[in-house]
DNA sequence: CGGCTATAGTTCGAAGCGTACTATACAGAA
DNA sequence: TTCTGTATAGTACGCTTCGAACTATAGCCG
C-alpha cells in the first residue's frame, strides 16, 4: 500500500541501503555515511540528497519522526516495504550502463598536453586510493558491513589500476622524451 | 568582445574541439562525431547537445549560417575567440575530479550478489571494447585526428583493464565456490 | 553573554534530462 | 507519380537535478 508511487533512482537506493546499515538516521547522518563509501560510485550533490528521504517517506518506504528535544531533526527509518523494495532491486538483473565523466580525456581530445594532465590526475587517484584504504582499514569485519567492504575494495582496485596505467604511460613518455 | 557571457561546461568544450577538427558542421554532424569518440568520457543526451551550438554562437564563440538549399540546416564554425577560449582551456591546469556513476557497485553495496552483477557488467565492457576497437580501426592516421585516436585508445585500455579485473574476480569466485 | 566555528540544513533560478513528437530526404513499390 | 517506409535531422516540453548562496542551531572559549 504505497502512499504515492514515485520514480526510484540510484540516489533512492543509496538512501535505502544506508538506512538498512545504520538504522534510524537524519539526512545529515546519511550524507556523512555516503561520503565515505558509495559517493565514489554514485555522486550526489547534498541539496539533492537532503530532499530524498522526504520523497521516500511520502512513498511509504520510510517512516519519518521528529526528535523530541534540541534541533527537532527528522529521523528516518526503513519500513518493511522499503526493505523489500531494496532487496528486490539489489537482486534484479537490470543494470544501467556505467557512466564516466572525465575532463582529463576531454582536454587531451582537445589537444592539451597529456603529460601535465595525467600527472595531475594520477595524483588525484593516489590521494583517493589512500582515502579509501583508510576507510577500509577502519571498517571492522561485521558481516552487516559486507557490502560496504566490498564496495571499498572495488574502489581501491579501480583507483589502483588507473593509477598504475597512468604511471606506466608517464614513465614511457619520460623515457622517450628525454632520450 | 563576447556578446554574452555564458557558463562553459565540458559539453561546450566538446563542441568547440569537434568543430576545430571538422571545420564548419551542423549540430547533427557534431553529434555523430561525438558518439564515436569522446561521448564515452563525456556523456551528453542529444537534446542537450543540439542546444549547445546556439548557446555558443550567442556568446560569440561560433558563427552561425543557414545552408542555402535543401533543409536549410544551420552550419556552425569556430570564431577566433572560440579557438582561443578552447586553447586556453586545454592548456589550463584546472581539472575537475572525474565522476563515475556505476549502478553495479551500488547494488553490491546494497547486498546484491556480486557474481551475476559483474558477469552482466563484464559483458557490457566486452561489447564496448569491441565497439571502440572498431572505431579505432576505421580511423585513418590523419594527424588531424590525433585527439580522436588518443581518446579511443584511452577508451580501449580503460575498458580492457576493467574487463580483465572483473574476469579475474569471477574466475577466483568460480574456483573457490565450486571446490 | 558575545562572537566564532562547526553542524545541519533550505531556497531558488538555471541547466540538464528523457519522452515524445515533427519534419525532411530518398529509395523502391504500386 | 504518388505512396509508403526508413534513415536522417532535428524541436518541444515538463520534470528533475544542480550549485551558489543563504539560514539557522549548537557548543565552545574567553
Amino acid at each position: 500500500m504505497t502512499s504515492k508511487p514515485i520514480r526510484l533512482t540510484g540516489t533512492s537506493y543509496a538512501v535505502l541501503s544506508l538506512l538498512q546499515l545504520s538504522g534510524p538516521a537524519t539526512p545529515y547522518d546519511l550524507k556523512q555515511a555516503l561520503e565515505s563509501s558509495i559517493e565514489n560510485f554514485w555522486p550526489v550533490p547534498h541539496t539533492t540528497f537532503y530532499a530524498e528521504p522526504a520523497r521516500l517517506a511520502a512513498a511509504g518506504l520510510l517512516t519519518e519522526q521528529q526528535e523530541d528535544g534540541g534541533r527537532r531533526r527528522k529521523l528516518y527509518a526503513l519500513t518493511d516495504e522499503g526493505r523489500d523494495v531494496l532487496k528486490r532491486w539489489a537482486n534484479s538483473a537490470e543494470l544501467a550502463p556505467p557512466q564516466l565523466r572525465e575532463e582529463a580525456v576531454l582536454k587531451i581530445f582537445a589537444g592539451g598536453d597529456p603529460v601535465p594532465i595525467l600527472k595531475t590526475r594520477s595524483e588525484w587517484h593516489r590521494a583517493k586510493l589512500e582515502e579509501l584504504e583508510g576507510y577500509l582499514a577502519s571498517v571492522g569485519d561485521d558481516p552487516l558491513w559486507q557490502g560496504v567492504r566490498a564496495s571499498l575494495q572495488v574502489g581501491v582496485s579501480y583507483n589502483r589500476t588507473l593509477l598504475e596505467a597512468m604511471e606506466r604511460f608517464l614513465d614511457a613518455q619520460a623515457a622517450t622524451g628525454s632520450s
